[in-house]
DNA sequence: ATTTTTGCACTGACCAGTCAGTGCAAAAAT
DNA sequence: ATTTTTGCACTGACTGGTCAGTGCAAAAAT
């Protein structure tokens, strides 16, 4: 019986339900922590009743390893986009590290949650979606590194930066702040924020103002 | 009654069984996460009696907090004798956060398990330990801070430097390039990672070699 | 003599995952 | 035109297991 359900482009009505139990998922994952955070209080806050969320996932943790990929995939869009675009006007390797430490102060911005909660999980061991978020970071680090290399190619970074070591650490850096602008100072803007971490960036912290 | 038990140093047994608690919490904690860790594993893992756990700390909870407590004063002891010996030695402000990377990375490289705990724990919100949270967070960033204002003070550093966000995002390149060397690159020495912060820190990034 | 630890059975709340069944709209049969 | 069938999406009560915390008597350590 042609399975494919009627209207084009796959079942709306699934993808929005799945939709709503992301949102849902990652306010309370973040907040609580996986463990702590039951499939009811998920469904409950997406609106939904629990056998829902076990139509649209498998599990519990199928449910939570989609959301970081869908979660991380955005962020690797936006740092590549970032990075391309400021290629593309024929702006320098700084500059483009400027770009994706922006990009990542927007994504920061648009979902905290999500970060909160990734970061949390990252350097876990031992969890049954270890492999995923292995998968994951590396994706979105990888753009960095790869920055950083044609800058060095290029000349224009001295070439005994460590490339791996250097990408986590600016990823460290935008990470903590953001979270840290987040959770302690909101009220800041962008734009704030973002040049108290260029300075960082470029150096500009040492000498008189 | 007279709580106060037996004379110097407080009665060694105790203080010994909550020990081997800690650290049997510490790395489970990591692992695991808070809640997904049972007070059996920790037991067992200390080598003692699960009622053991609860005629040392009233709950897992409070067992918890107590280890971050512990956890946060020997990192804070730590910076601040980073600085002050730096000081001492007639160092520059930017020696005394150099020496305080180097503190951090020996810490993490000490204690890994605890510190991925930590990170893990930071930007949680809705949970009982919160404010403990808070609170040995604000000891260990204003150490940083102060070394920061010093520096500006001086002249050292501009005074458009932003001092709360630049703590952060030193903190956070810290953490998370730690982090990175612990669970990707566990074989690199620890000079090694300082130096490729060290080089990030003082912004010797740009130009060739 | 007092403090600390042990071993172990027990309780009660909580929770991931299941399953029989509902509502609905499009398709097929009449 | 109408009845019947099919498949999809969703529902919520229920189950079986898990786990924090308790109670207590005996043993060990100080």
């Amino acid at each position: 019986m042609e399975s494919s359900s009627a209207r084009s482009g796959g079942s709306t009505r699934r993808e929005a339900t799945r939709q709503k139990l992301y949102e849902a998922a990652v306010t309370l994952i973040a907040e609580q922590g996986f463990s702590a955070t039951t499939v009811d209080e998920i469904a409950e806050r997406a609106g939904v009743a629990k056998g829902t969320v076990y139509y649209n996932f498998a599990s519990k943790s199928v449910l939570f390893e989609e959301l970081l990929r869908h979660g991380v995939g955005l962020l690797t869009a936006s740092l590549k986009e970032a990075a391309e675009q400021t290629a593309r006007a024929g702006g320098s390797k700084v500059d483009a590290l400027d770009a994706m430490v922006r990009a990542g102060l927007v994504f920061i911005d648009r979902y905290p949650a999500f970060t909160q909660l990734y970061v949390a999980e990252l350097w876990r061991t031992n969890r049954a979606w270890q492999s995923t978020l292995m998968v994951v970071r590396q994706e979105a680090v990888a753009v960095v590194e790869e920055v950083l290399r044609e800058g060095v190619a290029a000349g224009e970074f001295s070439d005994e930066i460590d490339v791996q070591l250097t990408a986590a650490a600016l990823v460290g850096m935008v990470l903590v702040a953001a979270l840290d602008w987040k959770s302690f100072q909101p009220e800041r803007s962008l734009d704030d924020v973002h040049s108290a971490l260029s300075r960082l960036l470029q150096g500009r912290v040492s000498g008189k103002g």
